[in-house]
Formats: C-alpha cells, sequence, structure tokens
DNA sequence: TCAGAAAATGACCAACGGGTCATTATTGGC
DNA sequence: GCCAATAATGACCCGTTGGTCATTTTCTGA
C-alpha cells in the first residue's frame, strides 16, 4: 500500500510532556480512532497513527480499550447513538407529517454530510464480510432504529391523508440511499468539486423530488 | 481480524494436476479475486485465498499480476469497462427519451444488483485513503463516463420537452445512489430478509418516483 | 515532602502476509 | 521418446503491525 503520512494529530502542541488524564483519553482516542478510520479504513489503520492523533503513545490506547476491534465498536458507538437519541426527539413535535419529514432530513443530512460520521457506515459496510458481528449489531441497534424512525413519521403523514401508500421498508431506503451516498463523493478530492454542486442543492432536490413523489396533494412547484 | 475460512474455490475439483493453462489463468484469477476482495475488502483480502480460489499456488498468481494493487486494478478495470459500452450502446436507439431513460436503469439496476459487481464501487470508494491513484482513475474513466451516458439522456428528454430542467449532474447521483446502496444491503445476512422487500420493488419504486420527480407531464398514477 | 498508587511509555515479541526464486512439472516440436 | 522452453510450485524471506509488559513518570494526600 502507497505510504501515507501518518495522521496530523487533532491537538497536539508538540513535545507534550506526558500527562495523566484519565477521563479525557477515552474521547480523544475516539475521535482520531474515527480519522484515521475514515481515511484508511479498518484493516489498514494503524494503532500507532491513532496514538499520535491522540497524543499518546501505542501502549496506552490498550490501557483504554483492550483490542482494535474493541476500539472499532466504540467508535461506531460513541458516533452514532447520540444522534439516534437527537432524531427520535422529532416525534415528540406535532407539527404536521409532511413537515416533520423534512426536519427528519434536514438532521439526517446534516449528520451524513460530515465527512467523519459519513464514514461510519461506509466502514461498517466495507467491514461486514469481516466483522458480522459488528453489521448484525449496527443493523440491530442503528437501522433498525433509524427505520423505526421514518416509519413512525410515515405512518403520521399516512393517518393525516397527504402521504401515498407504499412499502415502508422501500421508502425509507430510498429517502437515505442519496444522503448516505453523498457523504462519500464529498471526501473524494477532485470528484465533488469536478461535479461542482454544491450539497445544499443536491439534498434540496432530492427531497423535493422525494416528497412530490410521496404526496397524495396535486403537486404545485416553484 | 475474526479467522475466516478460505474463499471457497469457484471452480475447483479437488487435486487437481498442475496444468499448464496460460490463456485462462487471468480471467480465473480476476474472478476468484472479485469474489474475494467482495467479502474482505482489499486489505484484508489473501493473496493465498485469491491463489486457491482460482485453482493455482500464490506464485503464480504474481506470474500474471505483479502485485496486489496491479490484481486490484486490472479487476475493476475488467469488471466494469465491458458494462460501459454495453450501456452506451443504448444511445443508438432513437426510443423517446423517458423509454430510454427506464432502459438505462434496467441495465444498470442488472449490474449493481449482482452482488459481486455491485462490490466495485464500495471497494473503490473504501479504499480511495489509501490509493488516490485508484480512485482518480475510477472517477476519469467510470463515473466520467457513466454522467457522461446520463447526460445523454437527459439531454434528449430536454430537447423532446418531456423531463424538467434541474442540474444534471445532481440527477444523476440521485438516479444512482439507490442502486448503489441496494447492491450493498443484498450481501449482508438477515438484513435484506428482515427488510424482506424484494430488488423489484425497490427498483420499481425508485424508477417510478424519479421519472415522476423528472417528468414535466401532469402525473397520471395507477 | 515523600511514598505509594496508577497512568503512560516504548522496546520488544510473534504472527501474518506480500512478494521471491530455485526447483519441479508439463508441454509441444522434432 | 526426448529435449528445450516455460508454466507452476511452495518453501522461504522480511517488513509491518497488533498486542504485551517491565520500567518510568506523574499525581495525590497524609
Amino acid at each position: 500500500m502507497p505510504v501515507t503520512p501518518p495522521a496530523s494529530a487533532a491537538s497536539l502542541t508538540p513535545a507534550q510532556p506526558r500527562r495523566r488524564r484519565k477521563d479525557a483519553r477515552p474521547a480523544e482516542l475516539l475521535a482520531a480512532a474515527l480519522e484515521v478510520f475514515s481515511v484508511h479504513g479498518y484493516a489498514a489503520a494503524r494503532m500507532e497513527d491513532i496514538a499520535r492523533g491522540a497524543g499518546v503513545s501505542k501502549g496506552t490506547v490498550f490501557l483504554y480499550y483492550e483490542s482494535k476491534e474493541a476500539l472499532f465498536r466504540a467508535v461506531i458507538e460513541a458516533a452514532v447513538l447520540p444522534h439516534l437519541d437527537a432524531g427520535e426527539a422529532l416525534l415528540r413535535d406535532d407539527a404536521p407529517a409532511d413537515r416533520l419529514m423534512r426536519e427528519l432530513f434536514e438532521g439526517t443530512q446534516r449528520v451524513l454530510l460530515d465527512p467523519l460520521l459519513s464514514a461510519i457506515p461506509r466502514l461498517v459496510d466495507a467491514e461486514a464480510g469481516n466483522f458480522p458481528e459488528v453489521a448484525a449489531y449496527y443493523h440491530e441497534h442503528v437501522t433498525r432504529r433509524v427505520h423505526a424512525l421514518f416509519g413512525a413519521v410515515y405512518a403520521r403523514g399516512l393517518r393525516e391523508g397527504c402521504f401515498r401508500a407504499a412499502d415502508v421498508g422501500v421508502l425509507c431506503q430510498l429517502a437515505l440511499a442519496p444522503l448516505l451516498y453523498a457523504g462519500n463523493w464529498r471526501r473524494l478530492p477532485g470528484v465533488w468539486e469536478e461535479a461542482c454542486f454544491d450539497p445544499e442543492t443536491y439534498c434540496r432536490t432530492h427531497v423535493d423530488m422525494f416528497m412530490r413523489g410521496l404526496s397524495c396533494a396535486p403537486e404545485k412547484q416553484g
């Protein structure tokens, strides 16, 4: 594999003397790990680089996470679960369903256009063959929750009579796929720039087309 | 990484005596490599497994491809380019644009729902951080061609007055993303089955919604 | 101030896997 | 049949890297 310079530390003033910071380490390690994993993938990520990124030595990483795989799992959980909680909070809002759906899109897009966070599904997917249990966990605790969230909003729209009937699973995938993919393209140097459309236009077009396809009301466009 | 049994050979009758088959080797190696790469990703794929999958010893692989990276590139080219040729042949058909667009979808879907072929974009993407030149090549020779193909059909539809105006790059991505993602989900055991919708419904729904969103004509649904 | 607890280090180990090459097996021409 | 020519082998080499642990440094509180 081509040599790549080690991941530049997130918050590393050089020659920092060693410090005991038991509480701060886990979060710093998770952040550094996500950065390295997102660039190199799981297998090609070096624990040495992750450690350097967090400003510690390699040995220290293993004081907090018992193995590379354990670190990988922890990264996924820490990066994803808070956003799911935030998403589910939306359901307590009793706005009309189409408005709720657009808010759901907006939140999802905020998460998935982040180049670090968008790496998570890509990583899980890429390693599904090597870590079937991680993929199963992800499906169980993330995908399922996302679908439930989307499904709840969709069901509300059906009751209100503003959405047309369709397979909710299919719709959910169709809603998410373009956002998941956008995250990937953004990080490729040259690709996104050449296509030269901004994320805003892309997401807005997607949401508009999707909502138009979903809607029962006769269309009125501007 | 968890131990996984070696890739079962595609066409390996056991204890096959060694044979000199200079012409057949490359294709067999490419097929075996794609299979192993698609399951394990690039970094975790072992040349030993690829060799076994093709019914040869590890050393033989290096007689045909000078390195793992060269094999990786060859796999990508061999898997993708023929389908691009086929796609571009569509343009010689002078059917109306919306019909052409649906044919384009159909061809794309045939390719991307294949669990092996759908691995290609995922692999390129996952390794973009480690092999920027491969990613650049892919973008240059694959993505660009796909966009040109889609763009040609779309432009025809604009001229015929049956498509509404929008950013062609955005539209192309939106058209492809759900198909690219479908390929990923299919290979995850349990995930696809639980969602229990078949690829047909998924793709048909996507195409219908997309075409409805793209169309200028007043909608008529059944 | 100092002693003991515990956080951090980095030299070290062992396994793994990409890549090599001297050797062996196969084949086609004569 | 026999003999180059060459396809194929697999034991071997060695750089890389996940993971360990004896040692060093930092911190706390008495």
